[in-house]
DNA sequence: TAATTACATACTGTATACAGTATGCAAAAA
DNA sequence: TTTTTGCATACTGTATACAGTATGTAATTA
């Protein structure tokens, strides 16, 4: 039972890393628990090997954790992390963004068309994955490549905290609105005021979260 | 032939990261070579399978690459990367520190006895380890663990381009005395002249390294 | 002589086998 | 009844086997 047999490019890993990632993001993996390898290995169609190169792979992106001997675990969704990394994005971002200048006329049209995708999508995980498109189309034309590549392993790790907020459509529409201002910005040509509002919707956007998470935590028990 | 047969606490694939980067930095893998797995894993005594979980984890440190197919490469040294990772360092190392805050006595102590050691040293790599000890311990206090990660990262990232530099006295000299700046700054209890200090060295130290890559450039050959 | 094709070899990617440790349950003792 | 100890089971970590693709060389043809 092969997942493909036409693999001309890219290995089975790199993939996996793909689906296992949405399926810790869509809690069928919820936080805590152990990965069984020789399960999730038949489950999934492949062996054990290609599975943790995976699994290795999403240790760097901290979705999961390994102690010796006991195996992998999904990491348990921490208020900490949320206040540690949103004030990096609200560091890195408007950076990126100062780099990368004004979109031309092409990306702005590209920009809105995402907005409004937003504004009609209704599952979460696609909301998440559009929203985090826009943002990404924001700094296309950054020149420090490096910096794009954390911004987007950023987002990746955010995923999870997102995932739960995004279900609530008030937080999608407040993201909505807080596109449209820096897409105002922009249109007016002023690239410092769409950074510094990039930063306040990036300082902002910890805070709804961190309340959910709080919220979550009081409770004792979840829904499926 | 193993490595060790009392490991109670971790798996070879590990300490063999440790053991890669480190072959990658002092050009025993020089760049752009392609890893032979059978060979390496030889060479150090265990098997495939823990050798490429390791190389897999380089590749996220960005140390390696994988060409599907055709196996896991030595990345090149580049002036991009150089120009694009020390403006973030000179974004994310005043940060910490401010939020670090002063240190207190006994942490200027050490960081007073890491730069003497620094003086004393003489091998290029322990140099290279020395000084990141001294950036880490800057910030020991940084609240934000996030931040604190990423910076080891970036430092382990560049400490291939480090080794170049730091096999001439001059710039380890240049080290020294930018230490001391920052840590007379503290000791005025003058916290935002260290971060500002902290910034300007991340500014400057990107410029050598620019230099030296681009004089090596333009040579063709290199001494082993 | 230069170019192209066919073949032998080597290496990667994946599956599977094996060894050693952790875990949970049952039985026995206090 | 509670605690402790021994054993069976399950799972991780590592080694090895196998399949398919890339690579280099030699032979053949233009």
């Amino acid at each position: 039972m092969q997942k493909l047999n036409f693999t001309p490019t890219g290995n089975l890993s790199d993939e996996l890393v793909d689906q296992i990632r949405t399926m810790i993001v869509d809690e069928r993996l919820p936080e805590g628990q152990r990965i069984n390898e020789v399960h999730l290995a038949e489950q999934l169609g492949i062996s054990r090997t290609p599975l943790r190169e995976a699994l290795t792979r999403l240790i760097s992106e901290g979705a999961l954790e390994a102690i010796p001997r006991r195996g992998f675990f999904v990491k348990a969704l921490s208020i900490e992390e949320v206040n540690d990394i949103y004030p990096i994005r609200a560091l890195l971002d408007p950076e990126a963004l100062a780099l990368s200048g004004l979109p031309n006329a092409e990306q702005m049209q590209y920009l809105n068309q995402l907005n409004q995708a937003i504004l009609a999508e209704t599952e979460p995980f696609n909301i998440i994955a559009l929203d985090d498109a826009w943002h990404l189309a924001l700094i296309q034309n950054c020149p420090n490549k490096v910096i794009f590549d954390l911004i987007h392993q950023f987002m990746l790790r955010t995923r999870r905290y997102e995932y739960g907020l995004m279900k609530s459509k008030d937080n999608v529409n407040t993201a909505i609105e807080i596109h449209q201002a820096i897409m105002d910005a922009l249109e007016a040509g002023d690239l410092p005021a769409a950074c510094q509002a990039l930063k306040e919707n990036m300082e902002h956007g910890r805070k709804p979260i961190v309340q959910w998470l709080q919220s979550r935590d009081s409770e004792t028990g979840g829904t499926s």
